[in-house]
RNA sequence: GGGCGGGUAGCUCAGUCGGGAGAGCGUCGGCCUUACAAGCCGAAUGUCGCAGGUUCGAACCCUGUCCCGCCCA
């Protein structure tokens, strides 16, 4: 054995520099010419352009990854779209923070000022997050990044919008909307999140117009009473029969609004009555289109209180109205009571204020007719979700689709190209020039038009994502080459949002599905469960997995910038706790592998260190592995793989078990199954090919047995042979550390022709007449036998440098045919001198194992611990019983077997037999141990 | 209120042909055995949430029920 060229223990970070690098540069990334291969694409989901990495992306894009590797080396034309997100609101959100920072707001520079400096964010921080995904090792096509506010993205999204605007699936309407009082713009229903909050019902005394009485409504939001248009009862409402048609006068607006009734009132809420405020409540709204109510709308964008409302509390904000209006209701004596109650408060995803539904004119996408058409591809498999259940969700939302609400009232995004005239006729256009043609067209004249203000929601051009990327409307090669594409990976958090939009839109305007499988990843969470945000101080950063981080730098990224930097202390404390040393460097491929080994169809994933820690140890493993490997081959003679007959026995089983693994990875990457790939992939390597293999190779190596140089040398071949195809089965989940590896056993294990790297490796062939089961069936029984030895050793606390010679008891058959070929392979794991057949009685003093078909000996006269060892047996031996006994119980059962399928019934017969051989050699062994102990 | 998912070893989770309950981590014991102490060898560990049912046979199928979580209203 020589030096190797491999230091002892692996270290990630030069190595993973140098191979993307080197990759990169390569243009070993891009998808390049068709030809004639079958084409394989996914589409990233494409991030916000100015956000940073967090877990979710690091264990998506690793999977995306992992597809996209194993599709390239198969030599499919691949292609892994990348690009980012605009981010509409996010990205403006943060750039007005900025410009609050310096006491400015953007109605102080203007639009265009305004986008300039926005665009000057987008490029000065836009790079982040796709250098963050370059340490991922992501293999995605950097050529064709995209960004969605690239020109010709944004030429499709005009494209889509005229088109659905011809259509008649797009229309501007005043409706309610959910309005966002701070960012002061409307948001889809969508971007709304309704939680439980602490509040109170007011029961409010309304008098009757006539003065005869008055009836009492319960409201959870007395500042909206202003707006009041109507009081409605449930019409079979026995207790207000009477005020059905009357009028009531409303205090402080001291307007007349009608009692009516309405059958969506609920008689046991509150007092029954219920005040009406169409302009300020969804269920409100709708009563009053039914009733022919006006809509009165009280407040301003900031949800203060307008003209509308009573001079004396115009201007006012809505909740410090809410408190003066309870207050006046007082003093009337028109408070009738407040009790405590618990409602859903809805608020802004982005700004978490709370949301006020509001009267506005916005743009609206019709999405039923879309959906139609949406449905129907995931009903007849055209499209197919991964787990299926996911389609469920998908229907249910489907099925009761809304319209989509699609104009923001920000600056940063697609300009809505729509355009005014000065009558407010509307030039829906691709641009300027065609608008105003139309509007020449129409006018008769030339006029000035004016473009409207808003710009669309992101989501909106994030549904073109599939095909505007690919470049559509263009019919380009990429577009017929790609689209549709294969699998979209993607969280389920985002299947209305992205998903089901990219479907329709997909549909509507390419024919086609935009992939054919959606598979959908659960959630990563912390340790403990929770959601990882900011607030908690629970984030992972997973380029601090990566490169490890010091306790002191984790605690101050973790308390900066917090929204409530109260919450400082806490999270400190919680993260001193947590990471008293911080966090260890990992590695990428560690990271990788433990986001695979994590993705089950579970909807939680809870991110456990100790496994990456395993899954780190794990990539030192394989470094050691191979660092063996090249020790015992590296300035030697090699050959190349010879025909089977020329193999030993364990060259022969670790092909086999190859064969197994080959097997187990193609089906569960086929089935987005990323954990068994990689469970299999490490119980090969660690306890197949380590544990076992490299240790019979040893003695072989080392001249402990007789062999010829060219023995030797076809175990040297088949050592690297296996290894060089496990690293490609690997490179997928593990792309840095099998490839410095590979290059390195890959030449001396022969591969054809050079090649510049492991990514570009031809993908494992399956070899049938390598899988040996009978082969594997035998070397089974010798691992069993290695194993009972060790056991035997452990238990009797026999040191390991002990020699021993064994006593085996067989049948003659099963000790030639199972034992003695195999003696090579026992003798030196077992740690043995040698061993002898025993055919008549065991000598006394022997430690004992029972097999189904071997019994072993280990004499230990004088040292055996006779109790122990007695204790230990008949343990073993009730295991036995009550094995046995279900078994009989079984076999004695006429149901069972005229019941059971013929293989089962045979396959307990054998157990059968098998287990009352072991119960009465383990029986004997026991009686002879109970001897020894009474001897003493 | 409607829908969905989960409850399996101390922890995190596999276990979709219904036919002997598994892995990793942790725990315990023994080892610096010339690739690896980020390692090697060995061991212990289960009311498969609960109750019924179907079946020769149920972690798995059916019904009910409890608990946890998510989505929608």
């Amino acid at each position: 054995m020589s030096e190797s060229s491999l230091p002892k223990a692996y270290d990630p970070v030069g190595v993973e520099r140098r191979w993307y690098a080197h990759w990169e540069e390569s243009g070993y990334f891009a998808a390049g010419s068709k030809g004639d291969r079958p084409s394989y694409c996914i589409m990233i989901p494409p991030p916000n352009v100015t956000g940073t990495l967090h877990m979710g992306h690091a264990f998506q894009d690793t999977l995306m990854d992992a597809l996209i590797r194993q599709r390239r080396m198969r030599g499919e034309h691949t292609l892994w779209q990348t690009g980012t997100d605009h981010a509409g609101i996010a990205t403006q959100m943060v750039v007005e923070r900025q410009l609050a920072a310096e006491g400015k707001s953007r109605h102080d520079l203007g639009r265009e000022e305004f986008l300039k400096r926005v665009w000057r964010w987008k490029e000065e921080s836009g790079g982040s997050i796709v250098r963050q995904l370059r340490r991922l090792g992501a293999s995605c096509d950097w050529q064709r990044e995209a960004f969605t506010m690239d020109s010709h993205l944004s030429a499709a999204v005009q494209e889509v919008f005229v088109r659905l605007y011809q259509e008649g699936l797009i229309y501007r309407g005043s409706r309610l909307v959910n309005w966002d009082p701070v960012l002061h713009t409307a948001v889809s229903d969508l971007e709304v999140i309704s939680e439980e909050e602490e509040g109170f019902l007011w029961h409010l005394r309304y008098p009757l117009a006539d003065g005869s009485s008055s009836l009492v409504v319960a409201t959870t939001r007395p500042e909206t009473m202003l707006g009041d248009s109507a009081v409605a009862v449930h019409p079979e409402d026995e207790r207000y029969q009477h005020l059905i048609g009357k009028e009531v006068r409303l205090p402080l607006a001291e307007r007349l609004i009608p009692v009516i009734a309405d059958e969506s009132v609920k008689m046991d809420f509150g007092s029954g009555c219920v005040k009406i405020t169409p302009a300020h409540d969804f269920n409100d709204y709708e009563v009053g289109k039914r009733h022919n109510l006006p809509q009165i709308n009280i407040f301003t964008i900031d949800a203060t209180l307008n003209e509308q409302a009573p001079a004396a509390y115009q201007g006012m904000d809505r909740y410090v109205a809410r408190k003066q209006i309870i207050a006046d209701l007082e003093k009337m004596g028109l408070l009738v009571q407040v009790v405590a109650h618990r409602l859903m408060i809805p608020r802004g995803d982005r700004s978490k204020a709370v949301v006020e539904p509001y009267l506005t004119d916005q743009w609206f996408v019709r999405a039923a007719p879309l959906a139609t058409e949406a449905i129907r591809c995931v009903e007849d498999g055209r499209i197919r979700f991964v787990p299926d259940s996911w389609k469920k969700t998908y229907f249910e939302w489907m099925h009761n689709i809304q319209d989509w609400c699609i104009s923001r009232q920000i600056w940063w995004g697609h300009r809505i190209p729509a355009w005014y005239g000065s009558d407010g006729s509307i030039f829906v256009a691709r641009n300027k020039e065609e608008a105003q043609q139309q509007a020449l067209a129409h006018y008769g004249q030339e006029l000035p038009l004016t473009q409207d203000n808003d710009v669309l929601d992101t989501w909106f051009s994030s549904a073109l994502w599939p095909f505007s990327t690919l470049g559509w409307p263009e019919q380009t090669p990429e577009l017929r080459a790609f689209y549709p594409t294969d699998v979209l990976v993607t969280g389920f958090d985002i299947i209305f949002f992205w998903v089901a939009r990219m479907i329709m839109m997909g549909l509507k305007f390419t024919g086609d599905v935009p992939f054919r499988t959606v598979y959908i990843t659960g959630l990563v969470r912390d340790g403990e469960g929770n959601k990882m945000s900011k607030s908690k101080g629970n984030v992972l950063d997973p380029l601090d997995l990566i490169d490890g981080i010091d306790l002191e730098a984790l605690l101050e990224k973790r308390t900066r910038d917090l929204m409530q930097p109260q919450l400082a202390e806490k999270i400190a404390a919680a993260t001193r706790k947590e990471f008293a040393q911080g966090i260890p460097a990992f590695g990428t491929d560690a990271l990788r592998f433990t986001m695979a080994s994590l993705a089950t169809q579970g909807r939680d994933i809870k991110f456990d260190l100790n496994r990456m820690e395993g899954y780190r140890n794990f990539c030192n493993k394989l470094w050691n592995a191979a660092r063996f490997v090249l020790m015992n081959t590296e300035g030697q003679e090699n050959g190349a793989l010879p025909p089977d007959a020329a193999l030993s026995l364990v060259d022969r089983w670790i092909l086999s078990r190859l064969q197994g693994l080959l097997r187990t990875v193609d089906d569960s990457l086929s089935k987005y199954r990323f954990d068994e790939t990689a469970t299999a992939l490490y119980h090969f390597l660690w306890g197949e090919y380590c544990d076992w293999y490299l240790e019979w190779v040893k003695p072989r190596l080392y001249g402990q047995e007789t062999l010829t140089a060219e023995q030797q040398q076809n175990t040297r071949q088949t050592m690297l042979h296996v290894l060089e195809q496990a690293l490609r089965l690997l490179h997928p989940l593990m792309p840095f550390i099998t490839e410095e590896l590979w290059q390195k056993v890959a030449p001396l294990s022969g591969c054809p022709q050079p090649i510049g790297s492991l990514m570009l490796a031809s993908w494992p062939q399956s070899r049938s007449s390598w899988h040996n089961p009978e082969l594997e069936r035998h070397i089974a029984l010798v691992q069993e036998v290695v194993t009972a030895v060790r056991t035997l050793r452990s238990e009797n606390n026999i040191p390991p440098g002990q020699r021993l010679s064994l006593l085996v008891a067989a049948d003659p058959a099963t000790l030639e045919q199972s034992f003695r070929p195999y003696e090579g392979l026992i003798l030196p794991l077992a740690r043995l001198t040698g061993w002898q057949a025993l055919t008549d009685e065991a000598p006394v003093g022997c430690a004992v194992a029972v097999l189904a078909s071997i019994k072993l000996y280990l004499p230990l006269a004088g040292v055996i611990d006779a109790e122990a060892e007695y204790a230990r047996l008949n343990k073993e031996l009730l295991r036995l019983e009550s094995d046995w006994q279900r078994v009989t119980g079984k076999l004695n059962n006429p149901a069972f077997l005229a019941n059971a399928k013929a293989e089962v019934v045979a396959k307990e017969q054998k157990k059968e037999q098998e287990l009352a051989e072991k119960r009465l050699g383990m029986q004997e062994a026991l009686q002879r141990m109970d001897e020894l102990r009474r001897q003493r």
